[in-house]
DNA sequence: CATGAATGAGGTTTCATTCAT
DNA sequence: TATGAATGAAACCTCATTCAT
C-alpha cells in the first residue's frame, strides 16, 4: 500500500477531498484519457485550483493510485457481500447470486474498471499486481465454487479455471464496452442472459 | 479511409516503410503506451531519423491511423478466409472452424488488438467507427450463423446477438489478458476450451 | 536598519521568537540552502505553523535580514570584548588576544558565517553594506594595531592591509571549510598556529 | 565522471556548446544566484530557446555538474602547468613560481571558484569529492614541497599542512573577496605580497 | 490569536513538428 | 533526399503568502 503525499495534516478532509478526486478525475480520464487530461483540466472539474489538488496527492499519477486502491476495496467489498449473501444458499444458487452481485459491483465501478483497463500498460509492477491480486480471489472463489460442485456430482465442466475466468470477463466486458451492450441490454438483462449462459456451460445436472 | 501525408513519390517504398511503422510502433505502445512513446523512440526502433520518419507519416496520430488500418485489413481478411474455409461445412463444423480461424487471427495481431483497447479512448469518432464497423460485420456473421440455426432447429440459444458478442469477446480477451491466459493455456488449448463452452452454450441439438 | 513586520504587539515575545527563528533557520539554511528550504521545513523545525511564524516576520527574505542583524550584533560584542580585553596589553599581547577572541567568536557564529558566504549573492546592497561594515571595522582595527606596531617600531611588515585582511580570512576559512579544518585541528590548535604564522609574517621585533 | 545526458550526436558540437553554457551560465550565476536564475535567462543569455538548451543538458543541475567538470579540467591543467615550469628550479624559486601560476590560475576560473563556493551546499556528494579532490591534489603538492624543504633544511613552519592550505586560501579569497581585493590590488600585486607573506611564514633559511 | 487550506504565478522539463543545410 | 538542431507551447509541480475560520 503506496503512500501518497499530502499537505495537510487534517486526514478526514484528505479522505473526503481524495473521494472527490478519485470520482471525478476517473470520469474525465474515460472520457479524454490519461495522459492526455491535463491538471488544469482535474482541477477544474473538482472546483479546485492546481495548487489546491496538490495539497492532496504528490503527483498526477498519484491519482492513479488513487482510483486503484479505492477499486480495490470496492471490490473487496463487493467479494464480501458475495460470501455474506450466499451462505446459505445451495450451489446452484450461490452460484447464480454470486454472478448477480459481482455484476452488479462491476456496474457501479464501471467508470473505474473501463479506466483502469485503459492505463494498466503505466502502472508500475507493484500497483498492477494489487490489481491483479484483487481480481484473483474473486476468480479463485469462482473457481472453487466450480470445482465443489464438480466433485458433489452437480456441475459438469471440463475447465473450471477457464470458465471462472469467463465470468470475470462477464463483468469486464459490461464495463469495457458499455457502448455494444448498453444499447442493447439494462444490466438485469445482461445479467439474466449471461448467467443462464455460464449455466449452460456448467451443465448443471439436476435437470437443465 | 484517411489520406496520411506522405512527401515521397514512390508509393511502395511508403507501403513498405509504412509496415514497418505499423509494426514496430505498435510494439513500442504496447510496452509504454501512445502517449509516453515520443518520436526520438519510434524512429531510433525503426533505425530512421526523426525526419526520416516525418517523411511517411504527416503526424505521429497518424500512425494509429495506420495501425488502425493495418487492423482492420487485416481483420477483413480474416472475415474473408472464414467465409471461403467454411462454405462447404454444416452449420456446426462452419460455426466451430469461424472460432478457429478467428482466435488464429486475433493471435496474430495480439498486440495490435491489445494496443487498440488501449488507446480506443484516443481515437476520433472516424476512425472509432472503422474500428466498430470491421468488427461489428463480424459480430453479425456470428450471429447470423446462430440465427439461421436456430432457424433450422439446430441450435437452441436465447440470446445470438449476446452470444455472438462473446465469441468475439473469447478473442478479444486471448489479446488483452495474456498475462492470465498464456501461463496456462496454448492457443489450440485454449481455443478447443472456448469452442466447447460455446457450444454448450448453443445447445446443439444433434446430440453433442 | 530595515524594519521587519510583525503582527505580535508583545516585543518581548517578538525578540524571543525571533532567535529562535534565527539559530533554526540558519541551521536548516546551511545544510540545505535557503532558497531549497521551504516555509513548511522551517515552522516545522521551529514547532509553529506557518501563519505562526508570519506573525514574527513578514517574509522569507526577512529572515535573511534577521540573521544578518544577529551577526553583525555578535561581531560587534565580539569587536567590543576584544577592545575591552586589550586595553592593558602590549602591542604583541594585544594582537594574539585580539586573534583569539576573534576567532572564537567566529566559532560561535560559524553556522551564520558560512550561511551568508553562500548567499551573499542574494543580499540587497543595502544588506551587503551592513555586512561589510560590520567586518570592515574589525579589519580597520587590525591594520590599525599594525600601522601603529610599524611606527612604533615593533612591527615589520610590508602590506598592513593586505594581513589584517588576512587575519580575518582564517577566521573566514575556519567557519566555510570546516570540512578539512576540523578534521585536523581544534580551535585551540588552528588558534595558535595561525596566531605563530601571523606573528612571523609581520616579524616582530623583539626577537620572537 | 558523471554523464549528462544530451539529445544530439554531434558530439564536437555538444562540447562547443557546453562551453558556451558553462562560461554564461557561471556569468549570470554569479551575479543572481543558482536558484533565483532561471533557465529563461539562462537560454536568453546564450542566445539559445529554452528547448534548445535541453538539447546538450539533461536538467539545470547538469549545468552545475558541467561548469564542476570544466573547474576541474582547469585547475588540473594549472597543476599540470605548475610541474612542467618548476622542474628546473631550486625549491624556493619553486614554491613562488608555484604560487604565481597558482594565483594565475585561480584568476582565470575566479567565476568559477566564486560560484562553486556559493553553491557547495547544494552538489551531491559525489561532485563534491570530486572537487575536493581536484583542491586536495594541489594542497598535498605544496605540503610535499614544505615537507621537502624543511628536511633539506632550507624551510623552519611548525604546520605545513596548514600552510599549503593557506597558500589555497589565498587564491580561494582572490576569487572570493574580489570586492575587497580588487579595490586595491592588481593580481601581480597580490600575488607579490603573499608571496612575500608565506615566505616570512616559512623562514627561508638562505638569508631571510 | 492561531491555524492551515487555498491561491496562482512561475519554475523546470518534454516533445511533436519544422526546415535550413 | 535526408538530417537533426531548433522551436515554443504546454505539461507537471512548488511554494511564499494570504485570510476565512
Amino acid at each position: 500500500m503506496k503512500k501518497v503525499r499530502t499537505r495537510s495534516p487534517d486526514s478526514a478532509l484528505v479522505a473526503k477531498r481524495r473521494r472527490e478526486i478519485v470520482l471525478v478525475s476517473t470520469r474525465l480520464f474515460v472520457k479524454k484519457g490519461y495522459d492526455r487530461t491535463n491538471v488544469r483540466e482535474l482541477s477544474d472539474a473538482l472546483s479546485m485550483t492546481k495548487g489546491g489538488l496538490y495539497h492532496y496527492i504528490g503527483s498526477k499519477d498519484d491519482i492513479l493510485y488513487l482510483i486503484l486502491d479505492f477499486t480495490s476495496k470496492a471490490q473487496e467489498a463487493t467479494f464480501a457481500r458475495i460470501r455474506r449473501r450466499t451462505k446459505k444458499l445451495n450451489r446452484q444458487e450461490a452460484l447464480r447470486e454470486s454472478i448477480r452481485i459481482y455484476l452488479q459491483g462491476v456496474d457501479e465501478l464501471q467508470d473505474m474498471y473501463n479506466f483502469l483497463n485503459h492505463v494498466i500498460v503505466n502502472l508500475k509492477p507493484q500497483q498492477r499486481k494489487t490489481l491483479f491480486a484483487s481480481e484473483g480471489r474473486i476468480t479463485a472463489y469462482f473457481e472453487t465454487l466450480l470445482k465443489d460442485g464438480i466433485e458433489a456430482g452437480e456441475f459438469k465442466v471440463d475447465a473450471p479455471t477457464l470458465t471462472a475466468h469467463n465470468i470475470l470477463m462477464a463483468g469486464n466486458v459490461w464495463a469495457n464496452r458499455r457502448w455494444f451492450l448498453r444499447k442493447r441490454y439494462t444490466l438485469e438483462e445482461y445479467t439474466v442472459r449471461q448467467t443462464e449462459a455460464i449455466l449452460q456451460m456448467i451443465r448443471c445436472v439436476d435437470g437443465s
